[in-house]
DNA sequence: GCCGTTTTCGGCCCGACTGTTTTCAGTCG
């Protein structure tokens, strides 16, 4: 795939751009276009061998000349350009908070900076607070916003963001004059990391709302607190900080205010342009004909004012959502519709607890049916199951599967993929098994050919059920194996084989856009939370609303069948044996 | 840099908050 690099590129262009002062538009037109990249379902190198590049959304001449200078060259000569004029460590201080592009010019200009230490630098030194325009409250934002930046190099995980986000909800739930809480932002799009919280609370005393907001017991410390808005920094459960906004508003603004927050802000821009064309307004105040307001007390309504479908917020990213066609919308998976989870270890390999306890937690779930998916014999470091152990491993599940009358479980186990594409198992093991789960755990760093190939040819075998964490990212730590994945989806497609979206919140893989990419090309999916600790089950709903975000229907899905379909819809692979 | 059934030039979302401002610029979302 050529996006990500090409995204990245494009992204890298406008932050150089910002800071040697260029028009501000001109730079978010280059955003513009390196989000579209990123949202391809398709190869950029497909869309330009067909001639479609012209046609993408936000790609004029300049854009499309440069696109087709990647794709022959890898460089951009603008952005070569830019890289000459302007010192490399620049576009790092962007990131800091309180640090915009006119800052990060300025101290570079007036006082030398080129990088993150340098500005540490002239802080201490004194020099910083000698620019003009620069108080002691700056100064003291800025080195604040140092110190975070280092603590929070990465964005939240949603693990992490959004049961804080539930936590603050329900803690501002209990605030007097508070009569509705929302979640809204990335976190209510189920993004796979988040930048910060945000919540709306529907109240008509601001002040108070914002005062209690300041003076939660998470707060570590506050950012901003005005008469409708409030901003802390809150602590992460890994140690880690992250910042919270609160909005106060009335209750006829409410669900103009949650669609606004929510976003995303591209699909809000595409939204408003649905309103203009109608010679509407839409802010967060409400829908506007002239002075009047039209809708703006619930998120539906606005939606419906607007002639346009409601749309989940997972879907809420200018992906497409407006010109949905058929049942998407109405039949997109939900965490009611999932019927079992059949990725998860027990005792008997690295998880800990037994299979009968993971069983009854399922049953509390009221899920119909499990499968135990314990680590094959090569995953040494996860106490793998040798042939032997293995053996027993399915005679004593069959034996608890005969005990245990309100919970079906499956035989399964998680064969690595070695290195040669050769599976850990011998076929007889696998067949004794009623679900295989294969999965690259060693020599994640193969050459792109080669680990693809190694991928496929596993995906071959008809006792192979399910491609488990197919990508292998872990989120913030690990990028993914550099494997082709429209040959795996195709792959998936043809033999029959599922695709994973592994729940656990660090890995979210397959991630939304893969999802969309296997979902337009009708792959069958499983959701599955991989756990290894009963708690871990419940982990279903990150990978439900990754899931959400790549438009899966529960139709897609082989873990929202019934059993006895899900039994068929496996035996369909294997009657190929 | 892109875009056009009010347009090929002149828009492109804009409100909240903060700080250092004497009337506003920069940042953020």
């Amino acid at each position: 795939m050529h996006n990500e690099p090409l995204e990245a590129l494009f992204e890298e262009i406008a932050d150089l751009l910002e800071i040697t002062g260029e028009d501000a538009f001109r730079v978010n037109s280059y955003r513009r276009v390196a989000r579209n990249i990123k949202n391809l379902t398709e190869d950029i190198a497909e869309v330009a061998a067909r001639g479609g590049v012209a046609d993408l959304p936000g790609v004029g001449k300049s854009t499309a000349a440069k696109i087709e200078q990647f794709l022959k060259s890898g460089k951009i000569d603008l952005h070569e350009e830019l890289k000459a004029a302007v010192p490399r460590g620049l576009p790092d201080l962007l990131k800091i908070p309180g640090m915009g592009p006119k800052k990060v010019a300025h101290v570079w200009k007036e006082l030398g900076v080129e990088s993150v230490e340098d500005l540490k630098k002239v802080i201490a030194d004194g020099r910083f607070a000698k620019l003009k325009g620069m108080g002691e409250k700056s100064v003291k934002q800025i080195a604040e916003g140092l110190e975070f930046a280092e603590k929070s190099s990465d964005r939240t995980p949603l693990g992490l963001a959004w049961p804080l986000a539930e936590e603050l909800a329900e803690a501002m739930r209990r605030v007097k004059s508070v009569r509705r809480v929302e979640i809204g932002g990335s976190v209510r799009r189920g993004c796979e990391t988040i930048g910060d919280l945000d919540l709306l609370c529907e109240s008509d005393n601001g002040p108070a709302v914002v005062e209690a907001f300041t003076k939660l017991p998470q707060v570590r410390r506050i950012l901003a607190s005005g008469d409708t808005k409030g901003s802390i920094i809150v602590e992460r459960r890994d140690g880690g900080e992250i910042q919270a906004d609160c909005r106060v508003v009335p209750k006829a603004s409410f669900g103009a205010a949650l669609q606004y927050f929510t976003g995303s802000k591209e699909h809000n821009v595409r939204l408003r342009g649905i309103a203009v064309k109608k010679k509407w307004t839409l802010n967060e105040w409400g829908l506007f004909d002239g002075e009047k307001q039209i809708a703006g007390a619930d998120e539906a309504g606005i939606y419906k004012k607007l002639g346009v479908p409601c749309v989940p917020p997972e879907m809420r990213e200018d992906r497409g959502e407006f010109d949905v066609e058929g049942d998407v919308l109405d039949h997109l998976i939900t965490v009611e519709d999932i019927r079992g989870d059949l990725h998860m270890h027990t005792r008997a390999s690295d998880g800990t607890v037994d299979a009968a306890t993971m069983a009854q937690a399922a049953r509390d779930l009221g899920y119909e049916y499990i499968a135990i998916t314990d680590h094959s014999r090569s995953s040494a470091q996860a106490n793998g199951l040798s042939l032997d152990r293995m053996w027993r491993q399915i005679e004593h599940l069959r034996k608890l599967n005969e005990k245990h009358d309100s919970v079906a479980i499956l035989v399964g186990c998680e064969c690595d993929i070695l290195a040669d594409g050769t599976l850990d198992y011998p076929d007889t093991i696998l067949a004794a098994c009623d679900i295989v789960v294969a999965s690259v755990h060693s020599a994640m760093r193969q050459e792109k050919g080669r680990i693809t190939q190694r991928v496929l040819s596993a995906m071959e075998n008809p006792f192979v059920t399910i491609l488990g964490h197919p990508t292998g990212r872990l989120i913030n730590r690990r990028a993914p194996m550099d494997l082709d994945i429209p040959a795996i989806i195709t792959k998936a497609v043809e033999t029959h084989t599922v695709l994973e979206i592994n729940s656990s919140w660090q890995r979210l893989d397959l991630c939304d856009r893969y999802v969309r990419m296997a979902r337009d090309a009708r792959a069958m999916m499983s959701i599955d939370t991989d756990s290894h600790a009963t708690a871990q089950l419940a982990q279903m709903k990150y990978g439900v609303a990754t899931a959400r975000r790549g438009w899966l229907s529960a139709r897609s899905v082989l873990n929202a069948m019934p059993l006895a379909a899900m039994r068929r819809w496996i035996a369909k692979k294997r009657k190929n044996a």
